[in-house]
DNA sequence: CTGGATCCATGATGATACTG
DNA sequence: CAGTATCATCATGGATCCAG
């Protein structure tokens, strides 16, 4: 193989690791790999802007750093890109970064800026995880017309986000108490804005406290970014979620 | 100014995170300063390698994004580098991605690899944070002949590194237990197998308890790493240093 | 001395088109 | 679906030089 990899050479295992996943792109195709298995074109969507050869390129660096492997069954054109365990091991790390990003780099969505529903659905996982008090367990399963099948899910203690695609999701420990179905196109303006529910098309079913937590929780969500534009540093507060 | 900023045009906490911290050398600067301010020649130091081009271009940058900033006093040469409270929330981040790195990239140091004093310190504090039970309160200060000199302390819950050097460091909510005199050569080496401490010239003073804690927990942390080499994947297990 | 700037070489990434 | 191929551009490294 011997790829090119840059060192640092510093006995640093911060060094270390970055020489590992540091590269422009890496952190982002974990990220997407962190909710389930995903095949080249489904990253390539997500990733929008990544060429062709950068993703090659990275999937094959990130496979040799043993953070994921490539399922190329015998007999299928499909090839899954499934995140081994040391690899599922730095959501903790993303999980941070991606709460300081939007502590400090928060703002709505800039025309051309691309906005899929699965970076979105993450941004309000993680929202909630930091601030709702005192979680009750939950599990809301949103179909995306077009735009796949998510589980946005609370143990009791932590909550998590899984892609349904994924031929190798694990199944729920419960039954949803809340679905979801929407146009993926019109996904991500309801979760900014949930009152725009019957304009954009979007049905929600459930059980009242179901109903009612969820829009609570992600109208919090939708104000927090509403409320940023680029010049302020935005922080968000631990209330509005509890 | 309009720096060249390179950006991912996505709506994701994590992109936005990236596009700020993400460059190459980027998160190894903030590494250096989490312990202090720095001058220029002083990072430059620290991160062997980096050329005074990219270094300058790299404070700009995060300096631009609210991370640091570059005190240039009237009437002193020197200008001290120093994070802002935004770029001080970013050592969960970089403490998640440097544990991750200690558990799944550690090894001994290769031959040509700088070993800076701060960045063993950094990795043992880290260990020591993530693996010792019930940790009491601990001020150990360490004068390194030609390197600084740093303070590694516990406050009865979380592990803290210092560097003193800094001419606003914070002072010491209590007196040192133990302190440490040697050459900064002698560092390293001493760091990762403490039974030299004679042979490298390195001194110890201090009460019993504090001083066999010290030997204790930073023993254990040298035979963590000398156990990897570079073909196994090294597991930290939490033993060991209670 | 510190804190850079300048010039050039090279490697990494991007844009676009195409293929087994 | 999962990539390659080709070309252009940009970011980084190496070496050297300079001003306060």
């Amino acid at each position: 193989m011997a790829r090119n990899v840059r060192t640092y050479d510093h006995f640093c295992m911060l060094a270390r690791a970055l020489e590992l996943v540091g590269d422009r792109w890496s952190l982002l195709v974990i990220r997407d790999l962190l909710s389930g298995a995903k095949r080249f074109t489904d990253l390539h969507d997500r990733l929008g802007g990544i060429t062709p050869k950068t993703l090659t390129v990275r999937l094959r660096e990130l496979e040799d750093a043993g953070v994921l492997t490539a399922d190329r069954q015998p007999g299928r054109r499909e090839v899954w890109y499934r995140l081994t365990p040391s690899g599922a091991e730095l959501a903790p790390a993303l999980d941070a970064l991606s709460w300081w990003g939007q502590r400090h780099a928060a703002r709505p969505p800039r025309p051309g800026e691309r906005l899929h529903a699965e970076h979105l659905l993450r941004a309000i996982t993680l929202a909630i995880e930091h601030t709702e008090q005192d979680p009750s367990p939950a599990c809301w399963e949103l179909h995306l017309d077009g735009g796949g099948i998510y589980r946005v899910a609370c143990d009791g203690a932590r909550w998590s986000l899984t892609s349904l695609d994924d031929p190798a999701a694990p199944p729920s420990d419960r039954s949803p108490d809340l679905i979801l179905r929407a146009d993926a196109a019109a996904f991500p303006p309801f979760m900014l804005d949930p009152s725009r529910a019957a304009e954009l098309g979007v049905e929600l079913d459930g059980d009242p406290e179901a109903l009612d937590r969820f829009t609570r929780l992600v109208g919090a969500f939708g104000q927090s970014i509403q409320q940023q534009d680029d010049t302020t540093d935005p922080q968000i507060e631990p209330n509005g979620l509890t």
